[in-house]
RNA sequence: GCGGGUAUGGCGGAAUUGGCAGACGCGCCAGAUUUAGGAUCUGGUACUUCGGUGUGCAGGUUCGACCCCUGUUACCCGCACCA
């Protein structure tokens, strides 16, 4: 009977709906999981055959949890804010609300053709008021602890489309869109202050299993240095104080340089005799793009003050101090202390502004005046006083002991993670639920007022000034002080993207509630996340604003644990057939429904899981898909040709115990490729011994269920098994049984391979031995020589050194 | 520049983590079936001058190295003057 993947696929797709087959149960005595995967952004251009890499996976995973009688929640929802939505919206006038709906209709069918286990459900979309209620919730609290708050930052401002970009529009320097020039312009911004939880951000990483490249990358982006901060007096008055990471070289400082934004600049302008050249300096950093300023091979500029010096605490030397745009405002004090002999920037500036090169660190392969000597570990101290003849590691303790003492410097700690801007001037996002007074300044919404609603506007370009198209509705701007009555105005900037992504795991656990995110029954049941998964693209901005938000919550009670995800893996990328990244541009774009109209989606899911390592990114391959399709239809045909038996057979017992534990392993290392290689090892062995009992298919069944949902169901409905592939239990293997009484071992003559033999498992050394040397080929290449040593590993192979 | 990763047949990839390199699949070759093509089935398939040689390259450790060590090259991803 030929196999029609069309029928059979949509009717237990249907079967599965119907009988709610995969609905996780309330019931919080049963053992759960709560599997994960990213949410996606519901794009016009539909699913990309990315997604289901990552969704088949864990729908892999989950479905066997199911039948290992675990209670799983595998949810699925909508991350639908974003900009290519209200771009969209923007150029056809159409309301995102309604580009947004079409969009996850289509994405929503496209997953269901799947035949992924979601319990659907728990939808959930960020867009939808009742969950964005939950997401300015959460925004209120932040802002109640403290934790919310507005600054005037620097953005990205594209002088001819008047508007603000994020900085994913600004491509080398200029406008996504337009092309036209980008520079940096100070606006008044919320922000929340991620950095409060920087190191514990980094701490309780050692309480979570993620894969160690996620950790890693982490780590990275918080970017922790441990220094220390020095006191310079200076001729001005003022005391500048900069972070060092380097105490140690506080000798070899023969300048400083001070960031175009430092405050000293204004409050010195009398003091600089040349402030004109000064201020021009600072004028022509502002225009500067953070691209033009952070280009790497560019020359170091800057500018020295006219009549202002700094005083070295450790010797009283009198040195110069410049501004520069090598030196950031945003980390650190936004001045450095300049050692050029031991920092390569320093170094430049040094050679350029012929500023002294003082070594204070021997041991550098060329002289210090040639090159920076920077890797100077091992390196002992000269030219520095008290810390001459000191490591590097001695000087630094001795340093900041002399510093503590003297009260003009201290041990320091540095992130260079920054706090998080959460403000974004569009339409499609949630609104911040603040409030500005005259008098009684930023007053939050009453909670009782949420969801604050997006209004409808007529337009959803930005205003002239950039502001969120939210600011030309003065009717919804305007509203009376929520504490004094006075005459005040909303907030009309929204959150960004990141902001409903940062929570929605929790909403699936009660996605109706509307007293709170979720019952906290419910929260401390399902919670944590028992295994995450999703792309490297989001192991650090994602991963982290979600983890700070969790454990945000956990501070103020909302949650038990103070991390989400138990487990995280990531998938790599699906390339196109050339090699390189899908791209329209390049034509190389796989469409899914393409796939799942010609093959079914059971051959799908099988082949993006057979196509390669999950963790790495592998090419598309179009012609390689029908060795998936083979395979299904062997095992479809092997229905018609059961030997009526509920035993395994002697001839393939050890196969199939073999397969179970392969397959079960597997699985649990997302190491999908060989648990279908043996898979179809098994079929080629049952095509050896020419038979398979109805125990054996039924296992087969149940072990191919996972991946191919739908031809497994029929095929176990078909032969008359009782029930369903779903509600069967994951059968177990014997370790006892998963081994032949007979191996084949290698023969190696001083380590190169010269026959093979088969003994008895387990045999004593000698028996191996003596089986060895009968081998032809071995007596052969011993014959006349020596033996010096016999290395046996039982069960694999004997070695014999002869000379 | 810094951080991370990768390198194995014609191709995608395996290899119990120091013990038979190339599982499984694609492709290809031959045969069967077929008017033919397609589909399906069976067998073969790293290279080889048949001595051997082979896991990017050069060394090292070991009875034995894709695996460990040292050096090196190429490519991919992320970050970008973080003092």
């Amino acid at each position: 009977m030929k196999y029609d993947f069309k029928t059979i696929e949509t009717k237990w797709q249907k079967i599965w709906d119907e009988e709610k087959a995969f609905a996780a149960k309330e019931d919080y005595t049963l053992p759960k999981f709560y599997a994960l995967v990213e949410f996606p952004y519901p794009s016009a251009q539909g699913l990309h055959v990315g997604h289901p890499r990552s969704y088949t996976a864990l729908d892999i995973v989950a479905r066997k949890r199911r039948m290992q009688g675990f209670n799983v929640l595998y949810p699925m929802g909508w991350d639908a804010f974003g900009l290519p939505t209200e771009n969209f919206a923007i150029k056809n006038h159409i309301h995102p609300e309604i580009v947004t709906r079409d969009n996850v209709a289509h994405f929503k069918a496209q997953l269901k053709a799947l035949g992924l286990s979601f319990d659907w459900d728990r939808e959930v979309n960020t867009t939808d008021p009742n969950y964005y209620k939950w997401t300015q919730w959460i925004f209120l609290q932040l802002f109640k602890k403290g934790l919310a708050y507005k600054k005037e930052m620097a953005v990205n401002w594209c002088t001819s489309c008047k508007v603000v970009l994020a900085n994913e529009e600004v491509v080398n320097g200029t406008c996504e869109r337009c092309h036209g020039e980008v520079i940096r312009k100070v606006k008044s911004q919320w922000m929340l202050k991620i950095t409060e939880y920087a190191q514990r951000l980094i701490d309780d990483l050692d309480q979570v299993n993620y894969i160690d490249r996620v950790k890693i990358s982490q780590k990275n982006w918080i970017g922790r240095s441990t220094g220390a901060e020095v006191d310079f007096n200076t001729t001005a008055g003022d005391v500048m104080t900069v972070y060092t990471t380097r105490p140690d070289t506080l000798y070899g400082v023969t300048y400083m340089v001070m960031s175009p934004e430092h405050p000293f600049l204004d409050k010195w302008a009398d003091q600089i005799k040349n402030f004109d050249d000064v201020k021009a300096y600072r004028d022509e950093a502002a225009h500067k793009s953070d691209f033009e300023r952070s280009e790497l091979a560019k020359d170091k500029t800057g500018v020295k003050l006219n009549g202002v010096m700094a005083v070295n605490p450790v010797n009283d030397t009198q040195i110069p101090i410049f501004v520069s745009d090598y030196v950031l405002m945003s980390y650190g004090t936004g001045a450095i202390m300049a050692v050029p002999a031991h920092d390569t920037r320093d170094w430049e500036f040094a050679k350029k502004f012929e500023l002294p090169i003082i070594e204070v660190v021997s041991g550098g392969e060329k002289s210090v005046q040639d090159e920076a000597y920077t890797e100077c570990d091992t390196g002992i101290l000269v030219n520095s006083g008290i810390l001459n003849g000191l490591s590097v590691e001695e000087a630094k303790k001795k340093i900041i002991e002399y510093l503590t003492e003297k009260g003009v410097g201290h041990e320091k700690v540095n992130y260079k993670l920054r706090d998080w801007v959460f403000a974004r001037q569009r339409y499609w996002g949630e609104p911040i639920p603040i409030i500005h007074c005259e008098h009684c300044g930023y007053v939050p919404l009453d909670e009782s007022e949420l969801p604050l609603k997006l209004p409808e506007v007529e337009g959803y370009e930005p205003t002239e000034d950039g502001e969120s198209p939210l600011a030309k509705l003065e009717d919804w701007i305007n509203v009376k002080c929520p504490i004094c009555g006075a005459p005040a105005r909303r907030e009309t900037d929204t959150m960004p993207q990141w902001a409903g992504s940062s929570w929605y795991f929790l909403r699936y656990i009660a996605p109706q509630c509307d007293t709170a995110i979720a019952p906290k029954e419910a929260l401390d049941y399902w919670m944590p996340v028992d295994w995450y998964n999703g792309g490297m693209e989001h192991t650090t901005l994602h991963l982290l604003y979600s983890r700070f938000w969790h454990k945000f919550l956990y501070d103020i009670g909302v949650v038990s644990m103070p991390e989400p995800y138990a487990k995280r893996t990531s998938h790599g990328m699906i390339l196109g057939e050339d090699g390189v990244k899908m791209s329209k541009s390049r034509g190389n774009v796989i469409n899914p429904d393409d796939i799942v109209n010609s093959y079914g989606a059971d051959t799908m899911r099988m082949y993006e899981m057979f196509m390669g390592d999950f963790e790495k990114a592998a090419p598309w391959k179009s012609s390689s898909i029908k060795g998936c399709t083979r395979f299904l239809e062997r095992v479809w045909a092997m229905q018609d040709k059961l030997v009526d038996s509920d035993k395994y057979s002697s001839k393939l017992e050890v196969m199939m115990h073999k397969t179970i534990r392969k397959v079960t392993e597997d699985i649990e290392v997302l190491a999908f490729n060989t648990a279908i290689a043996q898979m179809m090892t098994l079929m080629n062995e049952v095509d050896n011994v020419k038979s398979m009992t109805k125990a054996e298919y039924k296992t087969l069944l149940i072990l191919l269920n996972p991946f191919a949902p739908h031809m497994t169901e029929e095929a176990w409905e078909l032969c008359g098994f009782e029930g369903r592939v779903y509600q069967q239990k994951w059968p177990e293997f014997d370790p006892a049984k998963c081994v032949d009484s007979a191996v084949e071992i290698a023969v190696q003559v001083s380590g190169k391979l010269r026959g093979r033999v088969t003994i008895p498992r387990d045999c004593s050394n000698e028996e191996a031995l003596a089986a060895a040397k009968a081998v032809e080929e071995v007596a052969a290449a011993i014959a006349g020589k020596t033996i010096v040593k016999e290395i046996v590993v039982p069960n694999k192979l004997v070695n014999i050194v002869a000379k």
